[in-house]
DNA sequence: TAAAAAACTGACTGAGCGCTCAGTTGGTTT
DNA sequence: AAACCAACTGAGCGCTCAGTCAGTTTTTTA
């Protein structure tokens, strides 16, 4: 792996860890085991480097999931968003840094002044809840999924499971626990009303 | 109102809207118009500064809830539920400074290494998902509500409502425009099954 | 009304910050 | 072997920061 990207992993770390005003300069060369100019030489400032993670960050999330839709196969509309739904979960924990960086306010507090920073989250939200919408309008066409708004209907079961997540990195509750109840609960919002 | 408030009312726009490494001693003193000194001889650190924001916070927003409780009657557990939505999105507005200061990282990170300031974030929750609960619990009594986990169901729901408010807050989406939506998932998510 | 106490001031400090730049290194080309 | 170059180094620069303190003003007390 070359130096640079060595950089960019360190400091994913330390900005998810500390935050990204937080982290000097000296640590980030600290924990790469480089010189302080080395990381200038490489991003010409601290932003171009916290943007260079989330462009990073983009990829990863977007190929994981992406990967993960086009591989498995889904019994139903319904099924897919169950599996959608623990995908997340378990991506939250494999990509913990990641998903703690953004869960952070300091990318969209950046995203008020820079485009490319508010693509990369947008890119990052829309390729996720589409995926929602997509298995919602997939169970609405074979008959799992019974609702009257697509995409905020997507929006709120996205922003349910975010929520969780959300809890679980700010160590206030733990997700895990609320696994299955979170997975009934897409059932409830869901399912046809049976009467 | 005393300089010792004006100091704290001043700094809790600035935290919640600068975040609290980014806004310095400096500016909070011209944004109250007291010396800089002044911001120390209240509040002994800036760390103090904010606890005694984050106690106050955990004051308001405890006395608003129970108050709204208190002086309301509510129809049934489900009917009392949705209340509970729609008044904390509601407080959201009301107290966009409050409500953003704790959708930032800084006070969970605050909460890893000091006390009190866990203290008064697991109040706040408690406080809130306490209510969700009661309600949960007044709904399965009175019929018009129906769940298996009472304590991990209110959470479901707060943590639903938590995050459709946190993305109005760092501009992803609109909450305003899921309100109904929102309402209409906490139904399906408690009604009874008419089967 | 004088003395004491509390509130307040703002110039100042040392530490730490992001970033620069002149210089070094080790490998490749001429 | 001379010239070249990208990669890398780390001391140091200008600046901002949280916090201090000696001194002043305002309020309370006796």
């Amino acid at each position: 792996m070359s130096r640079k990207e060595d950089i960019l992993n360190a400091a994913t770390i330390l900005f998810s860890q500390k935050g990204f005003r937080d982290t000097s300069s000296t640590e980030l060369a600290r924990a790469t085991g480089v010189a302080e100019g080395t990381v200038f030489y490489h991003y010409k400032n601290k932003e171009e480097l916290f943007l260079a993670i989330l462009k990073q960050v983009r990829e990863d999330i977007i190929s994981e999931f992406e990967g993960y839709i086009e591989k498995k196969e889904f019994e139903s509309g319904l099924d897919m968003i169950e599996s959608a739904v623990s995908f997340y979960m378990y991506l939250s924990v494999k990509m913990e840094h990641q998903f703690l960086l953004l869960h952070r306010h300091y990318p969209y507090e950046l995203a008020e002044k820079n485009l490319k920073c508010r693509e990369h989250l947008e890119a990052i939200y829309n390729c996720m809840v589409d995926i929602f919408e997509q298995a919602v309008l997939l169970g609405q066409k074979d008959g799992s999924i019974e609702c009257r708004h697509t995409r905020k209907t997507a929006l709120i079961i996205f922003s349910m499971v975010d929520g969780i997540v959300k809890f679980k990195i700010y160590n206030l509750y733990d997700a895990g626990a609320l696994f299955n109840e979170l997975i009934e609960t897409c059932r409830k919002i869901l399912k046809p009303v049976r009467s």
